[in-house]
DNA sequence: GCTATGCCGTTTTTT
DNA sequence: ACGGCATAGC
């Protein structure tokens, strides 16, 4: 631990941000001079020791534009600069913040040209990626001759992970996706192609972003890029990956100073290439680099935190340094372990511990249900719907993937970018009679993706022979885009304008076409405001306004209970936390057992969702689950506690809902004896036995 | 070449 | 149960 150096311009009374910090914080907000790597547990007050350092720093007389702010999510970036603004005033607004996809595409849109990359590009979202990769896929005839060929979206994830690991793509194949080996020189064309494409349509997707970005570093105009900050700190740097590592270390100029934070004990993200491994290289990475460990945990009580340690210990994969957390609330009530019969006893339970708690003071905005997947709150919905409990929902569907509204921001990215050939063909398919035929037949005759052509003004003008049926809404098309197109109107009312296409369109491509038609005003709503299309469109694909829930408040109270993925709930605390399903084979899901570093992750999701509660903790799980949860019948397994809390149960008190009988049939769920799956069926056959349905409605 | 039909996997987590 | 995707008919 290196001795706190005094802040760089002492003034008598120290700035306010730093009145607070234990002594430790303190030295973490003020160090000057070297690398610096803050390693802070759960609750420790990690960001308020970042916003003390930002205040320290602009206290210091730091230019606020010249300080990057990397987090994990743009949310958390609001919130820092928002806390640092209370501190020194509005100057702080002036500080670059958000995630590094973000960063990334604000510094492509300002230093991109000089070093190559065409300006007014458009962000691929996920969907459009994998919607590309289909494309070509199809083209290259890979899909059929019946050879089980990857899926687009296999495709997508091993691109992914080549990219954001720095891997080659045979080690990809062979390490992580064996079962593509066959394939693997279809795949490198492939992939070639799907950048191609990418090129040619002024297109990124989010992988590109961050190899943009890099790629800057090392070109001409990457002394420039060192020279834009002083100071970069990272949050979450346990999160990132090993591309983004590069990143931090190649924006890293000689005077330039980095600081990351982080805990190796919430790593979470492995599925999507990050590693802990970069937290623990810091040092090497960035050499002379000093480390703070901050340990004393502010939010929660004791028997909680006992709970956590608890879970560490038994890490297989121990943390870079073994640490406790502790706290000075030392009494408090110890945690609650809810055996349920099953999960329509738990949504039950469950249900009614909210409202318990509510009772005795905690209100809803205090209290959240995690879990590990988003459906597995589907069932509490339901139970919460019935007692008019309202909720906001974090994870599920969301609301840019479903398939109406990227028709609707299809319309938008031609008018952004008319060289969005993706945009085009979707735009094109949604008319009535044209496939994927009509569709390249009428892409040529715009004559998109063709050097000095604007497809835009060709179709305004009447260009384009669509089947007859589709006149009408040809028409349409073409007034509303001539309506748009220019700078008359602003986003908010483009959508309202194309909305009048949508109205021709959805009712024969959706069922539920009229119940959509409601999403275009809402995205309508979500653009007012917005100034720039595209910066509307970016916007969006790098910081989505989330889930469906998010976007329209629930209820008029400001009274909500929050449900959340426990990945979404990352850096989030309440009162009193309910964790679901916290049974062995979805903590640990069944899924993550075979990889690397599989289980430890589970481990530490565990631990992420425990440390979120400050006074309450609720563990439930379900003895009996639903073989499969598409099906409506009785088919069920039995399950019994997660493998990383069954030893810690002497720290909970038990509350037991099950009959004996269940508590002895209990196996791993994911690994079904062949005599429950039996059971499981002849109870479904046999139909109101006592076990088969045991809890009515 | 478009659309109706049938099969298969699907949902773990997110920028 | 549903949607994506491959095959078969109009």
């Amino acid at each position: 631990m290196p001795p706190p150096s005094p802040p760089s311009a002492p003034s008598s009374t120290p700035p306010a941000a730093l009145a607070g910090l234990n002594p430790r914080q303190l030295a973490a907000a003020t160090h000057r001079g070297s690398p610096l790597l803050i390693v802070a547990g759960a609750g420790t007050g990690k960001t308020t020791t970042v916003v003390g350092r930002v205040a320290s720093l602009l206290d210091g007389g730091v230019d606020p534009e010249r300080i990057l702010l990397l987090t994990f999510s743009r949310r958390a970036a609001a919130e820092m600069v928002s806390r640092v603004g209370a501190l020194v005033g509005p100057s702080a607004r002036q500080v670059w913040g958000g995630t590094f996809h973000s960063v990334a595409n604000r510094l492509l849109r300002h230093y991109g040209s000089a070093a190559g990359i065409p300006d007014g590009f458009t962000v691929l979202d996920h969907g459009d990626s994998i919607e590309q990769l289909g494309l070509i896929r199809a083209d290259e005839g890979l899909a059929q001759r019946g050879k089980r060929f990857p899926r687009a979206e296999t495709i997508n994830s091993l691109y992914s992970r080549m990219v954001n690991t720095q891997r080659p793509l045979d080690r990809v194949v062979e390490e992580d996706f064996p079962w593509c080996a066959p394939h693997v020189d279809d795949l490198r064309s492939l992939v070639r192609a799907y950048t191609a494409a990418k090129r040619a349509n002024r297109v990124l997707d989010y992988d590109d972003l961050l190899l943009f970005w890099r790629a800057m570093t090392t070109s001409p105009v990457g002394e420039a890029l060192r020279c834009l900050f002083d100071h970069i700190l990272v949050d979450e740097y346990q999160d990132t990956n090993a591309l983004q590592a590069e990143i931090v270390a190649a924006m890293v100029g000689h005077d330039t100073e980095v600081c990351a934070v982080g805990d190796d004990a919430q790593a979470i993200y492995g599925f999507r290439a990050a590693t802990p491994a970069n937290l623990w290289d810091f040092p090497t990475t960035h050499p002379g680099a000093a480390s703070i460990v901050l340990e004393q945990n502010y939010r929660s009580t004791m028997p909680i935190l006992e709970v956590a340690n608890a879970l560490l210990d038994g890490a297989r994969a121990p943390v870079a340094k073994p640490r406790r957390l502790w706290s000075t609330m030392v009494t408090g009530t110890r945690p609650t372990l809810l055996c349920c019969e099953d999960e329509t006893q738990q949504s039950r339970l469950v249900a009614e511990r909210i409202l318990d708690a509510r009772e005795r003071g905690i209100d809803l905005r205090d209290q959240a249900v995690l879990f590990r997947a988003g459906h597995h709150a589907d069932g509490l919905e339901l139970e919460l719907a019935r007692r008019d409990i309202p909720y906001v929902k974090y994870g599920g569907l969301r609301y840019l993937e479903t398939a109406h509204v990227k028709d609707l921001l299809a319309l938008l990215r031609i008018l952004d970018n008319p060289a969005d050939e993706l945009a085009w063909h979707r735009v094109l398919r949604s008319l009535d009679g044209v496939g994927p035929a009509t569709a390249r037949r009428l892409a040529e005759e715009l004559r998109i993706n063709k050097p000095k052509a604007d497809p835009l003004a060709r179709l305004v003008d009447g260009i384009g022979r669509f089947p007859s049926q589709a006149a009408e809404q040809a028409g349409e098309l073409r007034a509303a885009l001539a309506d748009c197109a220019g700078g008359r109107l602003e986003p908010g009312p483009q959508i309202d304008r194309l909305g009048a296409f949508c109205r021709l369109t959805f009712p024969a491509r959706y069922e539920n076409g009229l119940a959509r038609l409601a999403d275009v005003d809402r995205l309508a709503t979500a653009a007012r405001g917005y100034t720039s299309r595209s910066r509307f469109l970016t916007e969006i694909t790098l910081d989505p306004p989330g889930r469906i829930g998010e976007v329209v408040p629930p209820s008029l109270d400001d009274e909500w209970l929050t449900l959340s993925t426990i990945h979404s709930a990352k850096g989030c605390e309440w009162r009193a936390v309910h964790l679901l399903n916290a049974a062995d084979g979805n903590i640990p899901s069944e899924m993550a057992l075979g990889k690397d570093d599989g289980l430890a992750e589970e481990l530490r999701l565990l631990y992420v969702a425990v440390t979120r509660a400050k006074g309450e903790l609720t563990v439930s799980f379900p003895h009996r689950f639903h073989v499969n949860r598409f099906a409506n019948d009785d088919r069920h397994v039995y399950a019994r506690l997660s493998r990383f809390l069954d030893p810690l149960r002497p720290l909970f008190d038990e509350l037991v809902e099950l009959t004996d009988d269940d508590a002895d049939r209990a196996v791993p769920l994911g690994r079904v004896g062949v005599a429950e799956e039996v059971d499981g069926v002849l109870d479904s056959l046999l139909g109101g036995s006592s076990t088969a349905t045991a809890t009515g409605p």
